[in-house]
DNA sequence: CTGAAACTTAGCCATTGCGCTAAGTGTTTT
DNA sequence: AAAACACTTAGCGCAATGGCTAAGTTTCAG
């Protein structure tokens, strides 16, 4: 059952860095750092034709590192803040690796599980 | 010159980010959190061949996430842990652009916007 | 000095990634 | 009602990715 957690949480990371892997997504995402925009509004700086533009969008979507809502003819993208922390774990447990503190790890996805549970 | 360190600083994140969104390559960085290891030590526990696994090591070289060595007919791998830093680091600049925190680089990122935009 | 070991190089193949244009859909504005 | 706006879909082209096999190269063991 952590294995499952663990898998699920390896796939998200897939997508996740590639998501980042890209300057323009990750400009996107400081742009959305500061506040919603519409995709016309977060396209403006990029030379790009917008259907290109576009495929960032949903990449970004995708990978869970931002959410969209249409209302009318606008779409308006924020960002999802709590996808960084899939990447800020994903360091330390790096992290816990080099000081040799697996068995810490394992502790910590327990607590994050029930802490999942009891909400 | 804060430029070019930008420049550098994000064509970095790139190829950081590029090696980090494959399983096999987050696998090798994780073994090798453990300690140095040769390429078949490395390559053993997955299910390709050498030459296709060799690639997934450039990758991680190339990206600065591992340092390699080659002694004899064993070339030994090593992690660089400074590199992970560099992810830290995007991840706190990021933050700190929620937070409406402006230190000197963000600073300077948004008034070069502001310049673009007036042209 | 012959052969096994440990890569290494070269090249093929299928899929994905990232750009484009052209044309379509649904909302607002005039 | 017509035009403008803000995407959206469809499909093309090319380069990069991630796998493979076959055939080197260099080093070390016997």
């Amino acid at each position: 059952m952590i294995l499952s957690l663990m898998d699920q949480y390896s796939g998200q990371l897939n997508g996740i860095f590639q998501a980042l892997a890209d300057p323009t997504r990750r400009a996107v995402l400081g742009r959305l750092g500061k506040g919603p925009a519409s995709i016309s509004e977060l396209a403006e700086p990029f030379d790009m034709a917008l259907p290109s533009f576009m495929k960032h969008i949903h990449i970004l979507e995708d990978s869970g590192m931002i959410r969209t809502r249409k209302e009318g003819r606008v779409r308006t993208c924020a960002i999802e803040k709590k996808q960084f922390a899939v990447v800020q774990d994903w360091l330390s447990e790096q992290r816990a690796i080099w000081e040799g503190r697996t068995d810490r790890l394992e502790q910590f996805v327990i607590t994050e599980q029930e802490k999942e549970k009891s909400k």
